[in-house]
DNA sequence: CAGTTTCGTTAACACCATTCACGGTAAACG
DNA sequence: CGTTTACCGTGAATGGTGTTAACGAAACTG
């Protein structure tokens, strides 16, 4: 990387380390169990709340400062563990990841309601921006995108899909990286989008509780619906393969 | 029903009304956009707060208390919904109630949130309990059941399933009449909690608004979630007729 | 009627986000 | 170098939250 942002003069660099203290600071306090807050995060930084108010404009952007952080940060753990597999098994890593994202979910539950349970109006143009550069969202579609590139596994053709859906996968609004995408390949992100929706579907579930503990334990909702979605993605072939790694993830727990 | 509950003594009787003005004035607070507080409840009753905690041990019970007054509201609105069709088509009376559902929880997020987003720690037995009463979980796995009797779609059996979550179908933890399914078919209760977390995720990806809003307008990935489930619930011969229940549902939004 | 339970009050505590007026200090400028 | 300016923090105050404790009145109970 370098020096990329490594903003010259002294108070620019004070002033992000500002920044960093606040998100490591609430990183602690979520992992203790506090609740955050304004007053707690600037107390144990040797300040007082309204201080805070010099780098956040309320208490909903602290929220998603953290948020984006927590989750870039997660993402990079995600992706370590995924490593190791080789980069020509996209497979094999994204079975990793997605284990891996559920096993936050559930050890974190608090966090990963800061970042992917947090309601968001669709009026909010600012927060749904923050959305759009989610790193867990990039890391996933582009797993996706090198597995396809690979198995060429289908999706729908531009013209067979409704034209709102045409809209929103030529001009996307949600975490993908997609310039590199061919405009007529485009209709893979409706792919993304459905995995995605699936996977966020087991994860919200589990991580909120909303079912069977015991269920949860055994991790077998989350291996059914994963599994599910090996056809599609033409991973038919390394089903067993997949398995096995799957449930290593699942048991490593 | 008739005069079931109607306690003898005047106090208790009081008592009770008392209770229903709590769970009115909440439902109204929250309809108006205002946050659900002990405050704002006991203000609007004329009382103080202090006085709530009469009824309710603390503010997490006024909640739990609410959302499952909601949740029942919610449910016999979907349920009338969906009596435009006869008792011996579940079919079609659950893909109105789906489409019911996920827009009660498009236009009323907050209330969703707060029925269904709301997390359950494991330890919680208290508030697990009252998982297991939810009015909208017996509700769909009622419906699910109906059409199983017509369609005897396949289902794993006990000896398929995992150790743990045969434990889970034959002595279930979550909202489901399971009492009438004989032990040999209680690996029915599996595809209930399959097909509940997929119709979970798509609604709750929606209602929190994790995904862009025009595919949210359109409806289309709820639409097709569904419409995935149709095969595995023996309900493909009447796919067409029901995408065009499906479709009209949608659309009346 | 006397005794007890129930239901509400007021006062207080400990938090919370947020705004404002103020001061000190460090950077930027002439 | 000195002066100005912009930034970063403070303390005080406002109005909100859940929650506990001590107390009084009204309603039921014997």
């Amino acid at each position: 990387m370098g020096p990329v942002r490594a903003p010259a003069t002294r108070r620019e660099r004070q002033r992000e380390a500002t920044y960093d203290e606040i998100v490591t600071v609430s990183a602690q306090l979520l992992a203790e169990g506090a609740d955050l807050s304004l007053r707690a995060v600037a107390g144990r930084m040797g300040m007082t709340a309204p201080a805070l108010y010099r780098y956040v404009a309320n208490y909903q952007q602290l929220v998603d400062l953290v948020a984006f952080e927590l989750d870039k940060a997660a993402t990079a753990e995600w992706a370590a563990a995924a490593e190791r597999f080789p980069e020509d098994d996209p497979a094999a890593r994204l079975t990793v990841a997605c284990v891996r994202f559920r096993n936050w979910a559930l050890t974190k539950p608090r966090e990963f309601a800061l970042v992917f349970a947090n309601p968001i109006a669709e009026a909010d143009t600012q927060r749904r921006e923050l959305l759009t550069v989610s790193t867990s969202g990039h890391y996933f579609t582009d797993l996706l995108w090198q597995i396809w590139e690979q198995r060429r596994f289908p999706f729908p053709a531009l013209d067979e899909l409704v034209p709102v859906i045409r809209d929103a996968v030529l001009d996307p609004l949600i975490p993908a990286k997609a310039e590199h995408i061919p405009t007529e390949d485009r209709g893979l992100l409706w792919i993304y989008m459905r995995s995605w929706s699936a996977l966020y579907g087991v994860v919200t579930l589990e991580s909120t509780g909303h079912c069977d503990p015991r269920v949860i334990e055994s991790g077998q909702l989350f291996r059914a619906t994963l599994l599910d979605w090996l056809g599609p993605l033409g991973l038919d072939e390394d089903r067993e393969r997949l398995t096995v790694i799957l449930d290593e993830e699942l048991a490593a727990r």
